[in-house]
DNA sequence: GAGATAGGATATTCATACAATTTTTCGATT
DNA sequence: AATCGAAAAATTGTATGAATATCCTATCTC
């Protein structure tokens, strides 16, 4: 049921989206290129492929168990997601994505994402505001299960809902690369005492001031939301260089 | 000379981009792909293709001339620049960008191209600050001129720059894909009688802040600079209506 | 011995062939 | 006349082959 739902809000995206946020589906529905695109821009964010590789088709290929078509198209979308850069004639490297550009897409989002839930406030509807709820209700569930895999899954399900509420295709695109980029860093955002807990309650009262339709409560709500994410995050990376 | 230092700030992006801000080299530079590409992206821009168009690959191929391969990889990065929506075994049909995702963009880049040039005038070094001056210097020529066609390839220079300036991927990143997405309306806004000129001045007016190193101010004007462009975009259209 | 050059190896690029899936057409049946 | 279904056509997905560009190395020349 909730399974649908997600499906349905995210149309607009291809199948490699599908595969990303999770939504588990026999293997065959997808195309190889898009197994392939989410393979290799899951290896790169995690690390497993370093700024500097060379991404060798036929290597790939060979690797992965397919023709070199798919991976070909996969490296293509992986260069115009700026992950890989291409050298005509020569192959690809990969750019990767370092911890300045994830804390440069913090400070972004403080800007954009603010502008995102006004907008989401002007135009939810009923529907909208239910998934909101649902996707609270499941992030409630898993955090006293103490599961952070299921916990970010859902974490990340309420922004992208919002996303999606805002009805702006730009707004929309922009963030949900972003929140894309940082995933593996959110995921260990997770791990911080406490910060699992902060981050739920302010995503309830980030939707109580959506349901009230307090357009500026909830932009600066969810500026602060942000800002305490990204403060959380550079004290965790503080803490690891020690 | 002028090319060549075009060429290397660009050189994180593949060389459809090259194709895209307009540097004339040989056709055959440029891989098929990343003509088709261009085109497509030109034709969809553009308005050839309309919202809801299906893009047939042997149709394309034919018109086009060439094979398949290319004309798939190009619709494959069209999907990930949110212009064209795939759907598994079906194909491809045209998203293309509204008026309402052009006001968008304008009011996101409001809040964060006042950031790209913040960070640009903490980083910019004096190689940057020349390029800087010799885009207005021409932007001021061809307004003389009144060559509207090459006075906005540097008038998009100057944006560009700063992007590069910035020394942020993500967000040189977004900021180019949109800058990229509003070409041809920033076209028809140099139009409108002075606006050219304004926006020339006030181009002036932020590289004078970023020699002084004043972030503040910078910001602030481009601020500014992004909102009159946005008003001026918003008064033509509606000209147009009447 | 250093540098230039030719040739082979490697990898990409584009085209084409084949397979799988979807859509359309058209006829049979109710 | 409408509907269902099967065959055919169209389209996408994948694999592979052929051509081209690049890189590396061995050899030759000075």
């Amino acid at each position: 049921m909730i399974e649908v739902s997600i499906l349905d809000s995210h149309f607009v995206l291809g199948d490699e989206y599908m595969l990303k946020i999770g939504i588990e589906q026999e293997d065959s529905q997808y195309s190889l290129r898009a197994k392939v695109f989410q393979q290799l821009e899951e290896d790169i964010l995690d690390g497993k492929f370093k700024s500097g590789d060379s991404l060798i088709e036929t290597k790939l290929s060979q690797e992965l168990g397919v023709s070199r078509t798919p991976i070909r198209e996969a490296i293509r979308q992986l260069e115009l997601e700026g992950l890989v850069k291409i050298v005509p004639n020569k192959g690809a490297v990969v750019l990767g994505i370092s911890t300045q550009d994830i804390e440069d897409i913090y400070t972004i989002r403080m800007l954009i994402e603010g502008l995102a839930v006004r907008w989401a406030t002007e135009k939810i509807n009923d529907e909208e505001i239910e998934k909101l709820k649902e996707s609270i209700e499941l992030s409630e569930f898993y955090t006293r299960k103490n599961n952070m895999q299921h916990l970010q899954r859902f974490d990340s399900r309420f922004h992208e809902l919002i996303y999606e509420a805002c009805k702006s295709k730009p707004l929309k695109h922009v963030l949900t690369t972003f929140h894309h980029y940082i995933q593996k860093a959110r995921m260990s955002s997770f791990a911080a005492p406490g910060r699992a807990s902060d981050a739920l309650k302010e995503h309830k009262a980030i939707l109580e001031a959506m349901i009230e339709r307090d357009c500026d409560r909830a932009e600066k709500l969810m500026y602060e939301h942000v800002k305490n994410a990204s403060a959380n995050l550079i004290k965790a990376k503080k803490q690891n260089q020690n």
